[in-house]
RNA sequence: GGCGACGUAGCCAAGCGGUAAGGCACGAGUCUGCAAAACUCCCAUUCAUCAGUUCGAUUCUGAUCGUCGCCU
C-alpha cells in the first residue's frame, strides 16, 4: 500500500513549518488540506507559508481556486489524490498537512463520499424551511435523519435522498502525527500570530477588495478574511475591538479543531508545550524513519 | 461632612412581593460534497451584608459596607 504522512494540528500549533522540515528531510512535497489555502489571493489571511519557502519543497492543493468559487470535500479529495499519486509516482513522499480536519480525513481514512453533487437550487428551495419541517420531509421520502440535527445536513440528506454513509476505502497506509499544546500555549500562539501578520492581512484584503473582490464572499469564508472586511467597512467601534473579536473566533475555531480532533484514531501526537522545536522535529524524524522502513 | 443614584453569575443585564429572563465569555459536544462553515448542550439553591415586615422578599423598611455622581 502507498505511503503517506499526515501532519495534524490546529490553527498556529506550527504543522506548517513541521511539514516543511520533514518535506527537506525526506524528500517530500506537501499536499496541503486547508480549505482556505486553495484560494488565490488568500495569502496572509489563511496563513500560506511564503513562496520562498515553497522554492524548497512543492506544494499542491494551494491557489487551486478563484475566489468566488465553490470548492468543496470532493473537490478537494479528488485533487488530492491526483497530487499524492503524482508524488508517489515520482518516487518522493507526500506529506498531507493542514487543520481542516474533515478534509484531512476524507483522505486519510478514504471517504467514499455519495454521487450526490449539490444541487443550489433545492438548497435554495429548502433554506427557509425550520428544522422540523425538514424533518417531516425527509419522513415523508424515508429518509432516517434521526442522527441527523441541523439544517443543513437535513438538506444534505435529501440531496442524497438518503442519510446512509458509504463505508470507508482507505487508499494509504498512513503515519498520522499531530502538533498538541496546552490550551493556554496555543492561545498565546494564535495571539501572537495574529498580531504578526495583521498589517499584511490589512493590506491584503484592501487590494483585494479594490481589485474587486466580492465582500460576501470573502465574509462566507470567515474568520480572518470576514473580520477584516467588516472591519474595513468600519463595523468595529476601534481597531482594538475588532482585534479582539477575530482573536476570540479563531480561539473558538481553534476549540472547534480540538473537539474534532479527539475522535481522531491512530494519531501520533507530539507534545510541543513540553518539548522545543528540535525534540518535535528529532522525534518526528525518528516516526517518519521507521514508518518508511516498513513493508 | 451633606445630598442623590446604584450594588443580581467572569462581564453586560432583565425582573421590583410568589420562589432568578436574555446576551457575551468559559467549558463540553455534533458534523462524509458550504467545515475558517453550520449547529447542540452546559453555566447563580441564589440577587453586597445584617436585621425587620410578611404565609412568602432579589423585590418593602432600617442599619452597615462598597461604587459612582453632585454639593460643601
Amino acid at each position: 500500500m502507498k505511503k503517506l504522512i499526515s501532519i495534524i494540528g490546529l490553527t498556529s500549533s506550527g504543522k506548517s513549518s513541521l511539514g516543511l522540515a520533514m518535506a527537506k528531510k525526506f524528500n517530500g512535497e506537501i499536499v496541503s488540506a486547508d480549505s482556505r489555502q486553495v484560494y488565490k489571493g488568500l495569502d496572509y489571511c489563511s496563513g500560506k507559508v511564503t513562496k520562498d519557502e515553497m522554492k524548497d519543497v512543492s506544494h499542491h492543493l494551494i491557489d487551486v481556486a478563484n475566489l468566488g468559487e465553490q470548492f468543496s470535500l470532493y473537490d478537494f479529495q479528488k485533487m488530492a489524490y491526483d497530487a499524492i499519486d503524482d508524488i508517489i509516482k515520482r518516487n518522493k513522499v507526500p506529506f498531507l498537512v493542514g487543520g481542516t480536519g474533515l478534509y484531512s480525513r476524507s483522505v486519510v481514512e478514504g471517504y467514499n463520499l455519495s454521487e450526490s453533487e449539490p444541487n443550489q437550487a433545492l438548497r435554495r428551495q429548502y433554506e427557509g424551511l425550520t428544522l422540523e419541517e425538514l424533518q417531516k420531509i425527509c419522513g415523508e421520502k424515508n429518509i432516517d435523519v434521526s442522527g441527523e440535527q441541523t439544517k443543513r445536513r437535513l438538506i444534505r440528506c435529501l440531496e442524497k435522498n438518503s442519510a446512509c454513509k458509504i463505508p470507508n476505502k482507505p487508499k494509504y497506509d498512513v503515519l498520522q502525527i499531530g502538533i498538541s499544546w496546552s490550551r493556554e500555549d496555543i492561545y498565546k500562539r494564535i495571539e501572537i500570530r495574529l498580531r504578526e501578520r495583521m498589517p499584511n492581512m490589512l493590506a491584503e484584503i484592501k487590494n483585494l477588495l479594490a481589485n474587486g473582490a466580492d465582500r460576501n464572499f470573502l465574509k462566507l469564508l470567515g474568520l480572518e478574511a470576514k473580520f477584516v472586511v467588516r472591519y474595513l467597512d468600519g463595523e468595529f467601534d476601534d481597531f482594538d475591538q475588532f482585534f479582539d473579536e477575530l482573536f476570540k473566533e479563531e480561539r473558538h475555531f481553534a476549540k472547534r479543531q480540538q473537539t474534532w480532533y479527539n475522535k481522531e484514531k491512530n494519531v501520533v501526537w507530539i507534545n510541543a508545550s513540553e518539548n522545543s522545536l528540535e525534540e518535535i522535529e528529532v522525534t518526528a524524524t525518528k516516526l517518519i524513519k521507521e514508518f518508511l522502513k516498513q513493508n
